[in-house]
DNA sequence: CCAAAAGTGTTGGTCTTACACCCATGC
DNA sequence: GCATGGGTGTAAGACCAACACTTTTGG
């Protein structure tokens, strides 16, 4: 991209020279009762060794919605995961290699659905207890408090958990992932009324047979996200 | 900035090209019971004669919040307005004239502290009622809806308001702020009820003499973000 | 028959909303 | 004395949190 193009732009002048555009990518996942939380461990430079969530830079044809989708399927395989913008961090220093402005989001995939893969870029990549991070590189750690504190107050006013949900669940399947996310347990009365009450269930015709009592499964009548009221 | 630097980065390789980085910035004042928003109209380009937010590149010194900073010291002539950020846009096609990634802000600054000052990139600078603007260039008829959604969200849940007043003001005066923002009345005895609840004002000890029964001034005992539950 | 999860209503307290009259001043 | 905005309390309804027992199945 050539500088002349912006020394010509209507609303710019050139003089500032510019940051490079990247996004980075907290991908949480439910399983086995815990949140986990998608990291990859740095190859090279002054944080090598260290974990941060994946990323990588915006491409000159792509959208920077579309880098961020690009970057979840290339490493877990999921297509059309949930996705939300979370915040832009900008400062100078927050990455000593280059100046790089980073937007990051926020990714909900179903863990069934997940094939993680490396990129050559990486040394490792695996789940950790989204709760228990170890200290992540650049500026994650930042970046991390805030997609747990989006994603807990989310949780509460959307239903955007049908992203972490295989598309058939009992309602104790379901108020487990809001335990699990909230990190407090829910009076089961009071959560059945609620969810039932926003109608954004339907009761199927079969029950899950399990070691004990069979439950009734259910399936969200809308797979796409709505604002609500729980919990 | 060299290419050579990316290509040397540990995270990235270059191979992708990279987009430009800019700030918008959504204005708002309250002057005469109403909201108003400052606009600039572009001088060039497909978009030129029309009005936009106004906004600028990110220098490859400053961060991204201080380039909104700066932009708003420039058009207005405040310092340390208060500065929140919205969203970051990046389509490709956003801006026909140059591939540019802009993160937009919301400011909120006092009527009675801001000297217009026009930039010799725009044609003109004026307010116009926020809930009237006229169609904006670029994607900017979307930043503008954001903001103004964001804006009455946040004064719920907030003490921003006190960015849009003076530090001495009647409890009328304030609803009256609210109810501008707002677009719509509230109920005095309810309002009062539950701002003073708040305990974020102190009654001083003085009255405002006006045409008719004289009011009680007050004062924000903290003049800094807070969350709270208003309205 | 025992263990384990599923299923189900009511009550008290809190919060929110709606609403009407008197007061102090300037003109 | 009248017009104008300032100041104040209560009652009804909505909403939310707390709480315990019975049912159904597998082993």
């Amino acid at each position: 991209m050539a500088v002349g193009q912006v020394e010509s732009h209507p609303r710019f002048s050139a003089h500032q020279g510019h940051p490079w555009v990247a996004v980075d990518v907290v991908i949480y996942t439910v399983d086995r009762r815990v949140l986990q939380c998608l990291l990859v461990q740095v190859k090279g430079g002054p944080f090598g060794g260290g974990w941060a969530f994946p990323g990588g830079l915006v491409g000159a044809e792509e959208s920077v919605d579309q880098a961020a989708e690009r970057e979840v399927g290339e490493r877990t395989g999921v297509k059309g995961a949930y996705l939300e913008q979370l915040y832009t961090f900008g400062k100078p220093e927050r990455d000593p290699a280059t100046r790089v402005v980073s937007v990051s989001y926020l990714a909900l995939v179903p863990y069934r659905a997940v094939r993680l893969k490396l990129a050559s870029k990486y040394a490792d990549i695996r789940w950790f207890a989204a709760d228990r991070l170890p200290h992540l590189a650049y500026d994650h750690d930042q970046v991390g408090r805030l997609a747990l504190k989006r994603l807990r107050s989310k949780l509460q006013y959307t239903n955007i958990v049908y992203n972490l949900l295989p598309s058939e669940f009992t309602l104790g399947e379901l108020q487990e992932v809001y335990e699990t996310i909230l990190h407090r347990s829910l009076d089961r009365r009071n959560f059945r009324k609620k969810i039932l009450a926003l109608g954004l269930l339907k009761q199927l015709r079969k029950k899950r047979r399990g070691t004990h009592r069979p439950a009734w499964l259910y399936a969200f009548m809308k797979r796409r996200p709505m604002i609500i009221e729980m919990v």
